[in-house]
DNA sequence: AGGATAGGTGTACGGCGTACACCAGGTCAA
DNA sequence: TTGACCTGGTGTACGCCGTACACCTATCCT
């Protein structure tokens, strides 16, 4: 079969998905390609136009909005599901990340997310500023501070470890283990990042919510920090 | 002067923040420090593990937390003091995030802000979910969705790109206009990033506190949203 | 028929991280 | 004093990377 922009992207998704981002190399999709490695640059002009081919491809799976509902629904469904595509491809926030300029497709989904915003009476002014806080988590992502660690496997090393732990770190060392009660297990991550994500999610919009029935609006002179 | 594992370190923090952390290879930093590529080897693992140290070095540079206030100010003052040092070293978000574990420093960081939210009467549980939902912002940054593209200095070919932009993704635009239109200039990137990161901050701190206040537990089942 | 064009190929260059063998100088026990 | 050992800087070399450039071939349009 004959190679074509179309492919090339997709077969890049592919291996990405399971060799991770900074692996792929053009070498390496060539050879998935079957197809020498120049043979690629009649399609993406280099490397880094094919991640941004590579995000868009991913963002364009995204489900569509859901119309006629209220504003926090309809942000709240669209970001989830922009999160359900991105846990599918995990290497794509790290590549939003890297780009210093956003691709088509995620304008084209900021700006639906922003139509959903005004749509619900925000003014263009607090949409501005709730979208930057919103950050990156618009796009269905934060960047995780705490990956889960793999502990070792002997249980008494790892016992070993949480007590250095607890010892250098007392406040994570509690707060991790307050996460492990939680959920059943003893051991595991004790981390459940969906709701970690939705908490987040919930407790922006809900600022956002009253910030907007109370009509906020950004005051010069700047600097002014909202409901204070 | 002889190599040490400090002043390779400190030779790496500084040629970072000239060429970036990208950009910045062993080889690039033995020559800046007049040594040959393989000496660095002596004084850290590998590139990975330079990196580590690097992060390290700019951590520790931040703030000593002030003691006795109440929980909000003192949580405000932290993060807003490891913007200021995230500021001087723009690589140094990058490198966070691109990090799978966290290094000793930041570490020790993330311990005396959540024993702050601890001091503050802060159950454990909650402020497990309080670090999730701060992200990287804890540490002072926001990854950029938005990072201020250079326009055509041509004015023709500006307002050309900003109609053709408008026509794509109307909402976008809208809400660069309202930027532009807020601070003076009609120009200019339109977003005072200082503002918006304390913005997100405050929505943040006072949901936090709203849960606070009424007691908010992560019920089981799993799934309970704050706030419904 | 013949020239243009599109798309796959082969070779080559400069940069990267780093394994490995080496070697100079200092330290210290015998 | 001597010789083993360690610490830290050196030189060479390997395999990977992105990609510039010249090339070849099939197809299509006039």
């Amino acid at each position: 079969m004959a190679l074509s922009r179309e492919r090339v992207l997709h077969a890049a998704v592919a291996l990405a998905d399971v060799i991770g981002i900074e692996a792929l190399s053009m070498r390496k999709l060539a050879q998935e390609l079957g197809v020498v490695p120049m043979a690629l640059y009649k399609h993406v002009a280099n490397r880094d136009e094919l991640v941004d081919g590579m995000v868009d491809t991913v963002v364009a799976r995204i489900d569509a909005p859901e119309h006629g509902t209220d504003w926090k629904p309809a942000v709240r469904q669209r970001v989830l599901s922009a999160r359900r595509t991105m846990l599918r491809h995990p290497w794509v926030s790290r590549a939003i990340e890297t780009r210093q300029a956003p691709t088509p497709a995620v304008l084209g989904y900021l700006d639906s997310v922003i139509g959903m915003f005004r749509a619900g009476g925000f003014s263009a002014d607090l949409t501005h500023h709730v979208m930057h806080a919103m950050g990156s988590r618009v796009l269905g992502f934060t960047q995780e501070l705490f990956t889960a660690q793999e502990g070792p496997a002997d249980p008494a090393a790892a016992a070993a470890a949480a007590r250095e732990l607890a010892a250098a770190f007392p406040y994570v060392a509690e707060m991790a283990l307050a996460a492990a009660h939680e959920d059943a297990s003893i051991v595991g991550s004790g981390c459940d990042d969906q709701f970690e994500f939705e908490f987040a999610l919930e407790v922006l919009l809900d600022g956002f919510e009253r910030l907007h029935e109370r009509g906020w609006t950004s005051l010069s002179p700047r600097g002014s920090r909202p409901a204070r």
